[in-house]
RNA sequence: GGGCUCGUAGCUUAAUUGAAUAGAGCAUCUGACUACGGAUCAGAAGGUUGGGGGUUUGAAUCCCUCCGAGCCCGCCA
């Protein structure tokens, strides 16, 4: 039992006692800093229930809370908010809990499970900032659930096949002379991306001469003869002519064998991979079921569509007039597929830009229309864009920021950063450019997490690279601080405890660390509920920050009273797992020294 | 044409189940102890929450309207 359901039962209690009647709630929030206090009730709703103002109704209830609780010292009243004093051995009692518990703030495997779906980027070009955004909200939402009590699968749809696998391939057999990334020394990812770029160079070259020749634009798209080559090959691919087979599968382990390499940079992995390749055939079946049972309908050119009208959208099609599957239909068939591969699964979190919002919604109201329980238990993570000051990024016109690129930046500039502040002269090469990595990937995660996953977010190179601030390099910081001070506690014999204190009152500034400290459950649950790793990325601030008020203003080894020293180092010791676990739900790891 | 999202300090943002004087960081200016790490801390300045109207004891938050930005509505994926 925490200290806030405790203070909410009493609370309850007195307001039944007081005026003969439960409330139907009870408000009850942080008190704001400049006033004395921690937990704040707001009264105004509760003044229909006294018949008194609520600055009276406060009164009453802050008297009669004094009289009988165990917890509340004093209150104040403002208005109709009623501020609440607790007791020191409130705070003492809850941080000794806190202290005690080795996963504080994660709670207990529930038996539910859940798959979260992420990354999924196309084999033609390699990754980039957008796929950044969308590999670490969709690692930590995945840390965030498990922390919730989910097991969860970590999967990714890669799309393999289509069109724009058959461009980079048709440039490559048209330019290539036979280059593979050991020949020309390049990630695998980035040469199929090459031949990506030069498909779409030579494309428009051969547009514009075409219609020079006078060929109308329409026609001329169509006619190009990179085009068509490109189109033959997909086409060959899909009659699974052997050679085209044969080039695409050796194009296609070149993208995997380079995005290997960047997984690996991100400290991203899944536990199960789907290709589409693979799945897109899927569907089908279901589809004619559903037509069968009279879910969808048909129209005279055999196309088969399903009616979305009743619910405020339109008409949209599942399969064309010659049988083919669309978009849509592979997405049905990869849901079902997925629940079939695990059973056991409550629902699917996919993790894709909010431009898809449309396509998604539909998509979850054709299963619940198919019947799929599961259905609404199907969550679009939408998150928005991230743009650059620049506007937009866009590939044609190179404002594309590449992943390996920016993450090597951020190394660079974290080894630069801390060269200058002389911190590395005890390490070796070794754990000096593990420290670099952790600190230029832990600045990079945490830009990109601590803005709301759904507003759209821009990218400011200079500020990505800022070490200070409301940065994960601040709070590596001050883990890297606690861990110091712990390591010269030990040294000294100290050992932290919550106990034995003569005088059980604390200072303002252990107080205001522990009511941060004890809101760590209840941030977790909440960006578990909102699938919103922002709200964890701002709480580990907070608390980094409130700790740093403390550290400043009290001394903690050189302090007289040998039980007051304990109870310090066990706060410290307390708040430092805590940015430990924090930092990890965002995919963030925390140094000893840095 | 229809639908959805967004607009908060110079910049990046928090607070959106309605609650106190809208909270931070960056940038600017001032300051910090013979206590443990100054990637820190204390302070100053910076806001008609895009404009207007409405509901409410109370609005950044809900409703209407206008202005501005973006996205979606394809037998593409």
């Amino acid at each position: 039992m925490n200290l806030d359901s405790l203070l909410r039962g009493e609370i309850e209690q007195a307001i039944t006692a007081l005026f003969g009647k439960a409330p139907e709630s009870i408000q009850l929030q942080p008190t704001n800093p400049e006033f004395e206090g921690s937990h704040t009730l707001v009264c105004f709703p509760l003044s229909r229930l006294s018949g008194k103002n609520p600055a009276e109704t406060a009164t009453t209830i802050g008297e009669y809370l004094v009289a009988h609780s165990r917890l509340v010292a004093r209150y104040q009243v403002v208005k109709g908010f009623l501020n609440l004093i607790l007791h020191d051995h409130a705070w003492i009692e809850t941080l000794q809990s806190i202290y005690g518990q080795a996963d504080y703030g994660i709670q207990p495997p529930t038996g539910e499970e859940i798959m979260v779906e992420f990354s999924s980027p196309n084999t033609n070009k390699p990754l980039h900032l957008g796929h950044l955004r969308n590999n670490f909200l969709g690692w930590s939402v995945s840390e965030v659930l498990t922390a919730n009590g989910y097991k969860v699968h970590k999967v990714q749809i890669i799309n393999d096949r289509g069109i724009h696998i058959c461009k980079s391939m048709a440039a490559w057999t048209l330019y290539g002379e036979g280059e593979t990334p050991e020949s020309a020394n390049i990630k695998g990812d980035h040469l199929v991306g090459n031949y990506y770029v030069m498909f779409d160079k030579a494309y428009r070259a051969q547009v514009t001469a075409l219609i020079e020749k006078g060929v109308p634009e329409e026609q001329a798209e169509k006619e190009a003869p990179i085009m068509q080559l490109a189109s033959e090959m997909l086409r060959k691919w899909e009659d699974k002519d052997p050679e085209t087979v044969a080039l695409w599968e050796k194009m296609n382990g070149w993208v995997y064998d380079g995005f290997d390499v960047t997984y690996r940079a991100m400290g991203v992995s899944f536990d199960k991979l789907y290709y589409e390749s693979q799945t897109y055939l899927l569907g089908r079946e279901i589809v004619l079921k559903g037509l069968e049972e009279g879910i969808f309908f048909r129209k005279d050119d055999g196309s088969v569509w399903v009616d979305l009208r009743e619910e405020g959208l339109d008409e949209k099609v599942l399969l064309r007039a010659d049988g083919t599957s669309v978009y849509m239909t592979q997405d049905i068939g990869t849901a079902v597929l997925r629940f079939n591969d695990f059973p056991n699964i409550v629902g699917q979190i996919y993790t894709v830009g909010n431009e898809q919002e449309y396509h998604f919604k539909v998509l979850f109201l054709i299963l619940a229309k198919l019947g799929y329980d599961w259905a609404h238990r199907c969550y679009h993570l939408s998150y928005g864009m991230v743009d650059l000051p620049s506007g937009k990024m866009k590939s044609r016109e190179g404002t594309v920021v590449d992943a390996d690129d920016l993450i090597a930046e951020m190394v660079d500039e974290a080894e630069k950063q801390t060269r200058e502040l002389g911190k590395v002269e005890e390490m070796s090469n070794e754990e000096a450019r593990a420290l670099y990595r952790m600190i230029g990937l832990g600045a990079l995660k945490f830009f990109l997490l601590k803005v709301d996953p759904k507003k759209r977010m821009l990218f400011n190179p200079n500020e990505s690279i800022q070490l200070q601030g409301f940065t994960g390099p601040f709070i590596q910081y001050t883990h890297a601080r606690i861990r110091a001070l712990l390591r010269k506690a030990e040294a000294a014999g100290i050992k932290g405890a919550v106990e034995g204190l003569e005088n059980p009152t604390l200072e303002a500034a252990e107080r205001d660390v522990v009511i941060v400290l004890s809101s760590f459950p209840e941030k977790v649950r909440e960006a578990g509920a909102t699938y919103s790793p922002a709200i964890v990325a701002n709480y580990v601030y907070e608390l980094a920050k409130s700790y740093n008020q403390f550290y400043q203003s009290i001394p903690v080894l050189s302090e007289a009273d040998t039980a007051r020293v304990r109870f310090r180092v066990a706060l410290s010791e307390a708040v430092g797992r805590t940015i430990r676990t924090a930092m990890h739900l965002l995919g963030i790891d925390v140094p000893e020294r840095m």
